[in-house]
DNA sequence: ATGGCTAAAAGATTTAGA
């Protein structure tokens, strides 16, 4: 099985190419993020037609998450056990954060040929000193709660969170100049201890092992591409049985290249689930 | 020229992205 995830930065925007992409790149399950639209408003057809099934959670013109994969979907999720939500502050009312506040759609779950795929979209933070900060590292620590459960209740079902984490873990993952230490999002210790915390909960980074280093996304301004000067945020944690089963790993550099690109590249995985999953593709000379 | 953004809703700017 073959696995992407990718921000698209609105769906409607970039249909064609995405899967344009999947096609050519033979995409089993395609993770989305920044969708940017409802379900009403998503141009299912060009995926039904090219194969695929797809699911979909968008609220408003805002965030969203949706997959796209050819084998059906099961056991479908809107958002995460403990999921906060955001308020921002009105005239009247101060930030508000929790489990009661209107929740977003950032978090897709699907089991898809005996593999859990979470579809994720990690909240921005803005900058240091805005509670939206205090929003992302609140989802994060409740994600970690979450997959802690999920991987405690069934450890036997390979288990994966895709998608835009907006942190930049490690100094070398940051090309971006205007990223600084100390005045930036995406690489306070905070934010990055929330990340590493995701390994305590039983992920880990698939695809560092293969790829040490690449960059999945580069800023539209200031030339941040023909600079090179991305940054490397979106990324696939896998359970220990799903980190089992990967056997390679990509990063689409290119597709950051040509007209109306996003600004993320995607990421795929290749996972070997055995020959049960491959039935479909091989002659039955065995039988 | 030594620098240049993109998208959506509802406008003719605001909000958001990272």
């Amino acid at each position: 099985m073959r696995l992407a995830t990718w921000n698209v930065n609105s769906i409607r925007t970039r249909v064609a190419r995405t899967v344009e992409f999947a096609v050519r790149e033979d995409i089993d399950v395609l993770a989305m993020q920044e969708v940017k639209c409802k379900p009403e408003q998503f141009p299912y057809a060009p995926f039904e037609d090219a194969g695929y099934h797809v699911e979909v959670h968008g609220l408003n013109q805002w965030n969203g998450v949706a997959i796209a994969s050819r084998e059906p979907m099961t056991d479908v999720r809107t958002g995460f056990d403990g999921m906060p939500g955001f308020a921002k502050a009105t005239a009247t009312a101060p930030v508000h954060i929790g489990t009661d506040a209107p929740l977003e759609a950032r978090a897709l779950g699907a089991i898809v040929n005996g593999v859990r795929v979470w579809s994720l979209y990690v909240p921005n933070g803005r900058s240091l000193a805005d509670p939206h900060l205090d929003y992302k590292l609140q989802w994060l620590d409740a994600l970690r709660a979450a997959t802690a459960a999920e991987i405690a209740a069934t450890p036997d079902l390979p288990l994966a969170l895709v998608g835009d984490f907006n942190i930049i873990p490690f100094d070398h993952d940051n090309g971006d100049p205007d990223i600084v230490v100390g005045r930036s999002t995406h690489v306070s210790p905070e934010e990055r201890a929330a990340f590493f915390a995701l390994e305590s909960a039983g992920v880990q980074d698939v695809v560092r092992p293969i790829l040490p280093e690449g960059y999945t996304y580069w800023d539209y301004q200031r030339l941040k591409f023909p600079r090179n000067e991305g940054i490397r945020i979106d990324f696939v944690l896998g359970s220990a049985a799903f980190a089992d089963k990967v056997s390679g790993a990509a990063i689409h550099r290119n597709e950051r290249k040509g007209e109306q690109p996003s600004d993320h590249v995607p990421v795929v995985v290749d996972l070997d689930l055995g020959a049960a999953e491959e039935d479909d593709d091989l002659p039955m000379i065995f039988a």
